[in-house]
DNA sequence: ATGAAAGCGCTAACAC
DNA sequence: GTGTTAGCGCTTTCAT
């Protein structure tokens, strides 16, 4: 019998007797035989594999996202080379180069900065599809993610609900799109409600945080909600407040971003945003999938608030 | 020219003339020429990737690994496939089976099970290096980790010289070969320091280790001490003492362990261990590109126990 | 120092 | 429905 008879019968081809695959299927079985990924690459030209890139894993937004992008990968036959970019354009541009070296047949990326991440992704879409997730760098690449507008504009109207009525902002580097959109949110929305517009910087760290409350008490110390840009932040000013003496959710609300852990071990436990991570990583995986062919375009999900403590209403005192 | 000269040349073989070379290398440049990997891989036998299986990415405590498996990888030209198991002893055999036939060059795992892995993963290691990390299955292959007795026993000591008389141990599934030994090492600690050997077992959740105080309290109500297995059910442990308003660590110290995020973002920060992550994954890549001369053995670290708030000196009163 | 040719394992194209 | 053949891109003999 020949090979291709053979290769045929194992990758269920119409063009063959039930009888000969089965004869072939059993021998295949005996031998322990398994089809060579390699040799199949080389020949059909595809790798059934999608490289993903993140800023990095260690931020606790992304495992989850990475776990779920790799069920998707897996359902369709895919796996999945995982590149961090330890926050760095740089590394950035060369897992973006790494993965096309590998030849990997698609990749889903989620770019560090907003427009420095640009001319690498753009030069890694020249040659296989490229999709965004979370964040993006470009308007002429697939998007797919959560409407950050709408879900940060929740989370103020929230906090005015609850009775809070002088918020401050506590927005992250704005490079990372999500946060420019964010802050862009609390802008417009400050503007519609005519809330004060003031808003501080933080880095995405406890650190950033604690140090963001002292500033933000300092100029606005009868403040009574933060809203922060995520949770990391959020739980930083928790700290603050909490050294100072501050009740919260008595005397100033506080929300995080992205529902991670620390958002429900802190106390209070903090009012965040959650994201649909199955859904975004099974459309961007879909993307991916759907090859060259793929229109540029935009997916967005909404995202669900998530109530704890942190934004009970106030005491009365 | 022909193509054997261009591989040479660009391979750096010594077998050709300087100019050749260099007047390669330009062309190369110009035609921006990259060599295809899966040419390469079926003619050299080897891909130059790694493949990483972790029992759940989502567990706070991989991310980290995941990382600093990936610099070691890249360090050495490798890619690294991730694989996420998802818990399940039987995801976690598709993944090394799926690994093989991706014909990755060689297996770093943590075993999700003590016992249930091994036969797969001494399937595994027939075909090819198979280096276990963190966790272990089988005293049959290498072993990279930390030493988990003496970090507990550790813990266990520091407990009692911050004052701490009657201490309860609450442990996790022990399915998982850290746990098995944290909780061995606790029992023969207590054995030898003359303590109250009871334990507790806990799911490695927030719920569990809140369900896991109550019945500690509930039959040794004078406890003093609570020493956990990891920081999730630490932290669990002290939402449920705050609920009882007990005192952390007035009352009651608790410890945790692996020096996740939420040891540090709770109230009070958790006493825990940080392990050595870069040195494990630097070694398990070393291990696993040794190849399969790569003698069986064990590489132990030892870990360093982080004193936080949860462990100070109990009141006076 | 260079070229010619073979072949890694597979599948697509073509013949029958 | 099955066999034959070619060739994916690379590296490595072997010959010159």
């Amino acid at each position: 019998m020949s090979t291709a008879t053979a290769s045929r019968a194992l990758s269920g081809s119409p063009l063959i007797s039930a009888d000969t695959a089965d004869r072939v299927k059993a021998a295949a079985e005996g031998l322990r035989y398994r089809s060579d990924h390699i040799g199949r690459a080389l020949r059909s030209r595809a790798t059934l594999s999608l490289g993903l890139v993140v800023p990095n894993i260690t931020n606790p937004f992304f495992p989850a996202l990475v776990q779920a992008v790799e069920i998707e990968a897996k359902r369709a036959g895919w796996s999945m080379l995982l590149a961090d970019s330890l926050d760095s354009v740089d590394i950035e541009r060369e897992n973006l180069d790494l993965l096309i070296g590998r030849r990997v047949d698609a990749i889903v990326a989620s770019p560090l900065h907003r427009t420095r991440s640009r001319p690498a992704l753009a030069a890694a879409a020249e040659i296989l599809p490229v999709v965004q997730f979370d964040r993006h760098a470009s308007d002429a690449l697939p998007y797919v993610g959560v409407d950050q507008r709408a879900a940060m504009t929740a989370v103020l109207e929230h906090v005015v609900a609850a009775g809070r009525r002088r918020v401050a902002y506590v927005g992250a580097n704005t490079g990372e799109s999500t946060a420019a959109e964010r802050l862009s949110a609390f802008r417009r929305w400050a503007v519609e409600r005519g809330q004060e517009r003031g808003h501080w910087l933080a880095d995405s760290t406890l650190e950033g945080g604690d140090d963001a409350a002292r500033r933000v008490l300092a100029r606005r110390p009868d403040v009574d909600a933060i809203v922060c840009c995520n949770d990391a932040i959020a739980v930083g000013v928790l700290a603050h407040l909490g050294e100072r003496g501050i009740d919260v959710p008595g005397q100033v609300a506080v929300t995080g971003f992205d529902d991670s852990v620390m958002s429900l071990v802190c106390r209070p436990a903090l009012t965040t945003v959650a994201q649909p991570l199955d859904a975004v990583a099974r459309e961007a995986v879909a993307w991916a999938q759907n090859g060259p062919e793929a229109p540029t375009g935009r997916t967005l999900f909404e995202a669900r608030l998530v109530i704890r403590r942190s934004t009970a209403a106030p005491n009365p005192a």
